[in-house]
DNA sequence: TGCCGCCGATACCGTACGGGTATCGTCGCA
DNA sequence: TGCGACGATACCCGTACGGTATCGGCGGCA
């Protein structure tokens, strides 16, 4: 009975679904069932009920559960202390500079509460990097906005916006209820500079190619849309400047609150960033 | 950080000796030091220094040895927890039937109160029988009395008693303060039965082949020393019958009070019971 | 009713890691 | 200065944990 084995059982009595659990382990399903199964020959006694409507915990797996998640938290903490009095505990959280999340301060001050030993440090990036500098290494963890390319990723989502059209006040299609890609299909939309994540500029494209200015940040969106005529995309719950519209997308997905960390990640301030972050927008504390 | 790796650590810091620890732990020096370094590695920082006087923690590793063992305290109790949710929480005890430990029964007691969903089984056995049914399986963790055949076996002492001759309370000896072995050689002992433990036979015999009556138990070595001229050894801190006397054997090695288990067992049941017989004994209670 | 797709189990394979033995380097001590 | 103690290093080997390919059972659907 080892920690390994312990977040496997985690894992797949959070998916209560074998592949899935698997894939958020990062490997494949046979050794995962193995693996169960090994465990619940060290333990004596079914962990899971395996019928074929899916799979259930049973009675001892929930205590298991139970059990197995505090410990795991423990061992978490256990290495942040370990860290801290190694001198060598510190996290560099990177945030999505879209001001789309007032919790985002506020999370950041709920992790310091937690673990007050720990350096955490701040990098707001603009909206050229949607993974606020994860994949060039300059930050631990994420909480950004998707979607964006997620190759050596993982990603874990919190919330969903709707999305609207961003137009300016006088606009034809300012008093609209809602509005479809097609009737901004003939618009200039502002562009993200050369080299920004291609999933993330497609999507607030609306999946097609666009002409118009290029904009780092969501002020020069907003300029953009206001001096130049053209329109852009952005989050429904956004409180917009005067002179400024939202018009409902209806054909567009939400886009997606995420934290997001480097795949392979075992770091426990990361681990607990994230389980912070999952706790804090369940609870709706950052609505 | 696995919990192997956080044992073998303990191990270390407990004996302050790699060599010992890698004995403790049924391995060889060579991978011990190296899953410490790969430990080290991974904490970022030394946990022992390794100085020619001697092996001694670092501050990290105390920090770590500290949260180490209250995690691995912790995963115990997991493991009894479901265990017990299983229905599959029991333990055999075996006693030493010698009296000689009135802390036997209390410690039991005590067991019973830290894990009130344990079925906790008591086996009691005769002065034939040291490992109280240990090498024949009969029994989880025993509280017995050295020496004995310990192959197979992990032995941790717990006190040691000193020992002396039992005569009649009219022989000759009955007044000395001390007697030696030499003292002895002429007389009749009382012996155990073909076939018990050759360690344990050999020390009660003060390392010699005797003639003698042949005993089971302690009251039948009273009774072999008040009615037959024999006599043997026992105790200094026993409670001795009426018409009959202890004379401190000054060359023979006191007899160890130990807790004893089959080695490779890693029953938590016993693990968490072998603590406790350690605590009771380091804080005399049971003195 | 027969086909397909989903999903967990099984079979089998390769590699990496944790165990072993042999030996070295270094320091204290006689 | 030689020897013993002890941790580190070098090297070997088996196992166990990861992978891919495939099976078996069940449910949905035409």
């Amino acid at each position: 009975m080892e920690l390994r084995t312990l977040r496997y059982f985690v894992a797949v009595a959070d998916e209560l679904h074998f592949g899935r659990a698997a894939a958020r382990l990062h490997m494949s399903q046979p050794p995962l069932s193995r693996a169960i199964k090994q465990l619940e020959n060290e333990v004596g006694a079914a962990l899971f009920d395996r019928s074929p409507s899916g799979v259930s915990l049973t009675p001892v797996g929930a205590v298991l559960l139970d059990e197995a998640r505090t410990l795991l938290d423990q061992a978490d903490r256990l290495r942040i202390r370990v860290a801290a009095a190694a001198g060598t505990a510190a996290i560099t959280v990177g945030f999505l500079g879209d001001s789309a999340d007032p919790g985002a301060a506020r999370l950041a001050d709920a992790y310091r509460r937690r673990h007050p030993q720990v350096e955490v440090r701040i990098r707001e990036t603009d909206l050229t990097d949607p993974t606020c500098g994860l994949h060039a290494g300059l930050v631990d963890v994420a909480l950004t906005r998707g979607p964006f390319d997620e190759t050596g990723l993982t990603v874990r989502e919190l919330r969903a916006d709707p999305v609207g059209a961003l137009v300016r006040a006088d606009d034809p299609l300012a008093g609209r209820d809602s509005v479809k890609l097609a009737d901004l299909a003939d618009r200039r939309w502002f562009l993200f500079p050369e080299g920004t994540d291609p999933v993330w500029q497609s999507y607030w494209n609306g999946g097609a190619p666009r002409e118009g200015p290029v904009v780092r940040a969501v002020q020069e969106c907003r300029q953009a849309v206001l001096w130049n005529g053209t329109i852009g995309m952005t989050l429904l719950n956004h409180q917009q400047a005067a002179g400024l519209a939202v018009v409902p997308l209806i054909d567009m997905p939400p886009s997606r609150v995420v934290v997001a960390w480097n795949e392979g990640d075992t770091n426990p301030l990361v681990r607990s960033f994230v389980g912070i972050a999952i706790a804090a927008y369940r609870d709706g504390r950052t609505h």
